[in-house]
DNA sequence: TAAGCGTGGTT
DNA sequence: TAACCAAGCTT
């Protein structure tokens, strides 16, 4: 490896700063959190974007800013709402920790964000990267954020080969990403090299072409780019079959409350029971008496629902039924469609309920 | 430390 | 279609 590299050659972390900065003032996509320099909306818009595309928190930001405008109307909100104006977003546990970390910065912080990245990671969902995004982007402070895109183009623009110092997490990753922001404004340039992440430096066919710091990129100087970062290893996904239930009580249908830990924890959905039927099940007879729901069932139409988490796959055959009796218990809640959520409904309730005839939004 | 945690766009 | 993976954090 080079011994010089953006932290020990100020000249050139310059003059990256430079050309990012120019080039993110001419191309930089208008985002509504772009708009703002609340520290607390910046906050929201950098937890929903953990892992998340840019396209897709568009159609939550806005919306949840409306909801709870500032830290302490979050605060005050019960978990459900919250988790209501997150659904669909997925990693709900983001939700909550947000929830969570409202409560303590209106009770430690007197409402108002702190801007020192140390405070900032005591914060419940805030890390490494959160507290330097928030630190820059909000506060203008010269705090490395490092998620994917900075860590690509940081390591291609010094052709890191060695794939554990191409890892967001690397002491070396945030050395370089400081060098350039301390040599510019933080504010742009965390932004910039995300931006440049997204739109050029992308991870499959990236457009040199079009980048504003080819000059100073050492992978495209070696025809490297395509080989950094290095492909990660691919994990298995295990599958799982499930019968789901949607049961009509006169107008409403029944919603159940997932376990408090694992996946969708806290989440409302139809009734889901695991079943070992590789052909759809013709009657989930087991399946209501397991349940102690007392009612008629039938099957719905249509093949299984397929649902693809990040480290599992679902089949669910759903089914459709009217009970007899009234069901109860903390965990189930009747829902009337069209009313607003009872909390949390994960993408999985949805395309049941939608298979259903039954539309949640 | 590695696994667990959602969803959707792109190729 | 299947693979890849995105503004990561927690345990």
């Amino acid at each position: 490896m080079s011994a010089a590299d953006l932290a020990r050659e100020p000249s050139r972390a310059r003059d990256v700063a430079r050309r990012l900065a120019r080039w993110f003032a001419r191309h930089a996509r208008d985002l509504p959190f772009r708009r703002t320099q609340d520290p607390y909306a910046i906050w929201v818009s950098e937890i929903m974007l953990q892992q998340t595309r840019v396209e897709t928190v568009l159609g939550y930001f806005e919306r949840f800013l409306a909801r709870f405008p500032t830290v302490e109307a979050l605060a005050a909100a019960s978990e459900d709402d919250v988790l209501a104006a997150w659904s669909g977003l997925g990693y709900y546990r983001r939700a909550r920790l947000l929830h969570r970390g409202a409560k303590a910065v209106v009770e430690r912080f007197g409402g108002v964000l702190p801007a020192d990245p140390e405070r900032l990671r005591e914060i419940s969902g805030i890390g490494p990267y959160t507290a330097g995004a928030v630190a820059s982007i909000a506060y203008d402070l010269p705090v490395p954020a490092v998620d994917g895109n900075v860590a690509r183009v940081v390591a291609r623009l010094d052709a890191i080969s060695d794939p554990a110092e191409q890892q967001a997490g690397h002491p070396g990753i945030a050395r370089r990403a400081e060098a350039v922001l301390a040599a510019g404004r933080p504010r742009v340039l965390t932004q910039a090299l995300m931006e440049l992440g997204a739109l050029v430096c992308t991870p499959k066919a990236p457009s040199c072409d079009l980048c504003p710091v080819a000059s100073a990129c050492r992978a495209g100087a070696r025809d490297l780019q395509a080989a950094i970062p290095a492909p990660r290893k691919k994990v298995a996904q295990p599958e799982a079959r499930f019968v789901a239930l949607v049961l009509s009580w006169r107008n409403a249908v029944v919603l159940t409350r997932r376990p408090a830990t694992g996946l969708l924890a806290g989440l409302w959905c139809p009734p889901l029971v695991p079943t070992r039927a590789v052909r759809r099940p013709r009657s989930p007879r087991t399946a209501m008496e397991r349940l102690g729901f007392d009612g008629t069932i039938e099957p719905l139409p249509g093949p299984w629902v397929r649902h693809v988490f990040t480290h599992r796959i679902w089949h669910v055959a759903p089914f459709r039924g009217t009970l007899r009796t009234r069901p109860g218990g903390e965990d189930v809640t009747l829902w009337r469609p069209g009313s607003p959520l009872p909390g949390g409904l994960p993408r999985i309730a949805r395309k049941v309920l939608e298979a259903a005839g039954i539309s949640a939004n």
